[in-house]
This record gives structure tokens, sequence and C-alpha cells, in this order.
DNA sequence: ATGGTTGTTCCACAA
């Protein structure tokens, strides 16, 4: 079983270059984020069309994730329990395929400080205590998703560049290894090994992605039973050279199911 | 330090 996930950065925008990675990839799972649509602007037929079904948790103009699945998707939850009123569409968790997967699209919070940057450590705070639950589940649990953290230094090109930014400020950074913490693990350091240097984003500005001036946004976290199937992991650089990208790339696991 | 690009929407704001 594969299972990928990827920021679309406006899923109406960037269809054709999705769908181009889609037919190429056909992933069993795939776990969308910023699709800037509502729930009836979402491209259903054509992605149907490939043989998916789809739960989607979409939001006028900004935000909004879906899962894809090859198989019946059970038990939708659209944001998190523990943080039922949120105004933004953020996170889709499902049962599909015999694991359980979540989508997310945490907040950016810039600038620092700011109410955004206080949504944003609110909305971790509420994943942690959340991710805590779900992880003792005894079937294989996946969160993944553009997490807008930039967990060391190691993963940016310039991280002097990025010491005032949201995504790299202490208090984001020990959010994010609460994950690990808890006992869950990161699928492509767990592939790629601990000093490993891979980005998941580029930015449109400035020859980000001729120069690879990318950042590593976008990540799986596994719950024990899935870090027991997990086989392969890596990158799929391809749609960001493809024509009309989003800024984000997509990322993938395998396991052994 | 600034500016650079792309998205949605119609005006700046978000990233």
């Amino acid at each position: 079983m594969r299972i990928a996930s990827f920021n679309v950065n406006s899923i109406r925008a960037h269809l054709p270059n999705m769908l181009t990675w889609l037919k190429n990839e056909q992933p069993d799972i795939v776990l969308l984020q910023e699709l800037k649509c509502m729930d009836n602007q979402f491209p259903y037929e054509v992605i149907e069309a490939l043989g998916y079904n789809c739960a989607v948790h979409g939001q006028k103009s900004w935000n909004g994730v879906a899962i894809l699945s090859k198989f019946p998707i059970e038990e939708t939850v659209k944001n998190m329990p523990t943080f039922p009123n949120d105004i933004h569409s953020r996170y889709i968790e499902c049962y599909t395929g015999g694991v359980r997967v979540a989508g997310l699209y945490l907040p950016n919070g810039n600038p620092v400080p700011s109410e955004k940057f206080d949504y944003k450590l609110k909305w971790m705070n509420a994943l942690n205590t959340h991710a805590r639950r779900i992880f003792n589940y005894d079937e294989p649990v996946i969160i993944g998703g553009d997490f807008n953290v930039i967990p060391t230094d190691k993963d940016v090109y310039s991280p002097e560049s990025f010491r005032k930014d949201a995504v790299m400020q202490p208090e984001t950074r020990a959010a994010f290894f609460e994950l690990e913490k808890q006992g869950w693990q990161d699928a492509l350091k767990k592939i790629k090994g601990e000093d490993a240097i891979y980005y998941t984003y580029w930015d449109y500005r400035r020859g980000a992605r001729q120069n690879n001036n990318g950042i590593l946004l976008d990540f799986f976290m596994l719950n024990k039973p899935a870090q027991e199937l997990l086989i392969d992991g890596g990158i799929h650089d391809e749609p960001r050279d493809d024509e009309k990208p989003s800024d984000h790339t997509p990322i993938w696991i395998k396991l052994n199911k």
C-alpha cells in the first residue's frame, strides 16, 4: 500500500498538474491540503473516474483538506475532536483500507508575534492532545500533511532567512517534537536517515526551485503498528518541475500491507 | 532589509 500527501495550493488552479502525478503514481491513499475551494467546487468527477473515493473538508478561498482512497472511506472526521470549533478547514481523518489516516494543513502562523501565531500554537496543542489519543489505537495510524514546521536547521536552505518565521520558532519546534516524544515516528526521517537533507517546498520567488532553495514542511508520522509496516518512502520531485506547479511537492510512503 | 511570485477575489491579504 502506498500513501501520498500533497499540498496542491488550490486544487482548481493546479488540477492538471495534480492529475498528471496522480495518474503516474496511483497511490492507494492520498492526503490533499490547501484545496482553496468549497466542497461543491471540488473536482469529484475527474478524480472518481480514476478510481478514488473522496472525503472533502473544503472552505471558501483558503485552506481545505481532502482524503482520496481506492478503498471505501469510513468514519470520516472533519476538524480535530480536540478543536471542534476551528474556524478553518485544516483537519480530516478517516478509516480506509485497514488504516486510519489523518490529513492536516497546520496554520502558517506568521507574523511573530500575532494572533495568527497564537492560533498556530493553540492548533498544535490541540493536535498533540488528539494525537496522544489515537497513537494507542491497535490499527495503523498515519498522520500526514503540511505541518508548516521546519524541525531543524538542516531542513532549510538558509536557517538565518527563517529565524524570525513562525515555522521555525522554538515553541513551534517544541510542539512538533512532542509527537516524537509520544512515540510517533517521522517516516521519511526513518527511511532517509537523521542527517539526510531533503525538501518538500520551494518558493515561487527568486528562482528557489532552480537553486534548490527549499524547505521541509511536509511529514508522515506513524504510530507503532504503522511503523512495523513501513517499507519505503520518499519525495516525488517531478510535479514541482511540471507545468504550473504547486509550491509544494508530494511525499509518499509504502507500507507492507 | 527589501523584494521577489502565485493564489483567491475584486481589495488586499495569505503564503
